[in-house]
DNA sequence: AGCACTATTGGCGATGTGTCAACGAGGGCG
DNA sequence: CGCCCTCGTTGACACATCGCCAATAGTGCT
């Protein structure tokens, strides 16, 4: 007879814990809907207690807000390298950049973005726009635009921002548009909305 | 003493009460996110068994699906009508349109495009995608463009119509932006994408 | 080895959902 | 006019999930 490791229950330190069963949750969450996991799920790859979720993150959205904080923690770029050369090459390092970011996380940015891409519940909503907030600053920043604090600029950067979400689920998740199709798109745009768009914010 | 009616049991057309329970939906699912709105709600408040909602609609998602649908069912413009002068007169008519429709309809086109809650649910993003695709179709045919169904053209009119709805929301919950900025941003963003990235979706 | 601290468990109660057999309102037929 | 038969409607059962909390038992320390 083959001897089954009898699972016994065993303590680890309260960070190394949560941090395990934050990976399974970021697992889980990355692959199917919010409705299709459940806090037993979890649990029960994590190899522990489902109360155990509950003590270390409260509510299953807690956890699902952590995931997708975490999801969406994007490696904080050197945005002074961006700050040089002409516009068009600012541009262009931008979008790569992006470009790049997205597609080395695809899946997770995708489900992330998604399960916020247009969120309705408010909490959900908050971290997605936080996140959509510094992406337009960093944008704005790397224009060398970003320390001019009018509000509508910002709101003009939010939407681009938007715009690349959607160009980039459009190149992930569909086939019709390639890579470089999605760059020119998104230079192309933003050289526009620098000349043309941006100055009208200032009325 | 007042009297109260018994509530009693009443016949109703499977059109007619499938009509009212739905109604019922919308309200609801228009002002909380899908997780706060429960069935049994529903029931209450349309005065009817809970049994009732899933017998005419099957499942909570199924009756939610139906009232995105019926949110994003936009009454269909015109489209012949802008397909008349001026590639800019074109763009301005299609932007104030789409403004003017989301507008009116604010509050429950943006509980409808925030998509309540359902994190990256795969029938909830059909519904979605399809009112997309809808408005990019429209968008092309609008600027002459609709005969010719090369795919990354129509990738790029979809980005766009992200563009539009991530605008429209940035004007609408938020108040960074007027509606003459608005404007602006989407009728200039439009004909650069006609003037110089549409082209270039043809090879 | 014994102990105290606390990480961990397992179950209870509440809430929500899908399903189904049974009920009865209301129109049609004798 | 009254029976009856159809099908719209109900109410309850079974199941799943979640938040909570008292009890339990690892584990380091003395």
């Amino acid at each position: 007879m083959v001897h089954v490791e009898a699972a016994r229950r065993r303590r680890l330190e309260p960070d190394a814990r949560r941090e395990q069963i934050l990976s399974v949750a970021i697992r889980l969450f990355g692959s199917k809907p919010y409705a299709e996991v459940s806090t037993t799920d979890v649990a029960r790859i994590a190899g522990v207690a489902r109360g155990l979720v509950n003590h270390y993150f409260g509510t299953k959205k807690d956890l699902y807000l952590e995931v997708v904080r975490i999801m969406l923690t994007v490696p904080s770029v050197a945005v002074e390298q961006l700050r040089v050369g002409e516009p068009a090459e600012r541009a262009d390092a931008i979008v790569n950049w992006f470009l790049d970011v997205v597609s080395r996380h695809s899946t997770s940015w995708l489900a992330a973005i998604s399960a916020g891409g247009m969120a309705g519940d408010a909490d959900v909503d908050a971290v997605i726009s936080e996140a959509v907030d510094v992406a337009a600053d960093s944008v704005l920043s790397a224009l060398g635009l970003g320390d001019e604090p009018v509000e509508a600029l910002r709101g003009m950067a939010r939407s681009y921002v938007g715009l690349a979400i959607y160009t980039a689920r459009e190149w992930l998740q569909r086939d019709a548009l390639s890579r470089e199709q999605v760059h020119t798109l998104l230079t192309t745009t933003l050289l526009t909305m620098v000349d043309r768009v941006f100055p009208y914010a200032n009325q």
